[in-house]
DNA sequence: TGGATAAATTGGTTTATACCAATAGTCCGA
DNA sequence: TCGGACTATTGGTATAAACCAATTTATCCA
């Protein structure tokens, strides 16, 4: 043999790549071939097939549902973070944002919470879980723990559709300082459950500490994204 | 049948929490059992183990190497950006950061780079690609565009070590504004050769646009970081 | 005509198997 | 003693097959 090392791409690998010239000029909906087909049709098994369709869907590109089939994606909702609110932010962009709370109760923290609020291990704080959605489409899992006194919250933020507008306006809390921390999940069978993505898609976990102006610290937030639908932007002056 | 729906967990997700007990204590580096050993332990399949095997890869707590093993990886790197530059953050923490230069030309630029820097497409700009590696293993594959004259970049680059510092002390820029775009991505055949992960690893993809003092564009970059080695951190005032 | 039921379709999970590729260890010969 | 070939081990890729579960479609009956 003389020339023995060809490319060795894996096959599935290759096949992503044929599918995504399929679908690149589809229109957002467009219904694939089945997996059983394209795996005749490229000569292949059907777990090839499934790894490489799989790995589109985790990119955000296909969206599939057991016994409908597998469909091209709407490409992914940017968000800016900063001044503005997630509300505002998608309002920017012609959509709609709304939240579905889940719950709002006062919980003793635990140790982590505590010391990022900077109070004393097991003393009640406030907590508030959410799902946000965008255009209808739940798009984050949403929990938020708040030091202080805060009568009424469960009320005050239904009411405003914002937590950060209900602490503002019913509270006089002023978040001037946030750190934002984002790192890399998998989905487990929470996300599975709230969010309708995959076992195992990529989803981007955020913590956020708020400060206020004093820069006593407020607000403790964690927030899991669906990874394929999202975007994470922060400008910043150095 | 009374009661029908018991969990519905898949094995692989039931096997991967298991194999994470049993690794939650040990020491980094550690050897566990071989995926035909961990199948017949525990009454399934290679294909089962190597599922769970493999998410636990992608979230960074297990490392594997044909032929050698597989063994409990090394915590999360947390890099502080803003302020500080890639090379202070590391030291910060006790570890050594360093860059693997790829190529520094210039290089016509293509139409996406041309909008984000504000020049003609086509017009001359710097590129810059290196590899940054933190204690000696790589962490992420970056690409910088550099708008403006810039003569001895290369060498300039290597001396100083750092770009940022190159840019400062070397051509008097200054970056006092930056807008940071954060998404998930999967590893391909680059990240793979580059950076030494697994096929289909999430990864984050940042990109980053520096303005100057005057609000002009001098920076654009993408970088793609390893999803089970990194954390982001941004801290801003609101 | 409307609605319940059955069948077909399609993705989801798991197993068993075979072979490839990289590594580490062993053994043998110069 | 060193160097290289061989072998065993371990992860990497791919196939075929079987069965489960959700959805859609077709069918049949009141």
């Amino acid at each position: 043999m003389e020339t023995p090392a060809p490319a060795a791409l894996p096959k599935y690998y290759v096949l992503k790549e044929q599918i995504l010239t399929l679908i690149e000029d589809a229109v957002p909906g467009t219904l694939i071939p089945t997996e059983r087909a394209l795996a005749e049709q490229y000569g292949t098994s059907r777990t090839t097939v499934r790894q490489a369709i799989g790995e589109l869907v985790s990119e955000g590109r296909l969206d599939r549902t057991q016994g409908r089939g597998t469909f091209v994606a709407p490409p992914k909702v940017t968000h800016v973070r900063q001044l503005t609110s997630f509300t505002d932010d998608a309002a920017s962009q012609g959509m709609t944002a709304s939240a579905r709370i889940l719950d709002v109760s006062e919980v003793p923290a635990d140790p982590v919470t505590a010391r990022r609020l900077a109070v004393e291990p097991g003393a009640v704080v406030h907590r508030v879980e959410r799902i946000r959605l965008v255009n209808g489409e739940p798009l984050a899992h949403e929990t938020a723990f708040l030091a202080g006194e805060l009568p009424g919250l469960a009320g005050n933020v239904e009411v405003r559709g914002s937590l950060y507008s209900a602490l503002r306006e019913d509270y006089g809390i002023r978040i001037s300082e946030v750190e934002d921390t984002v790192e890399t999940k998998l989905a487990g069978p929470d996300e599975v459950r709230l969010l309708a993505v995959e076992m195992g898609a990529p989803m981007l976990l955020v913590h956020r500490l708020g400060l206020d102006p004093d820069g006593r610290p407020v607000e403790w937030t964690e927030s899991v994204f669906r990874g394929d639908r999202f975007r994470f932007v922060a400008r910043m002056h150095v």
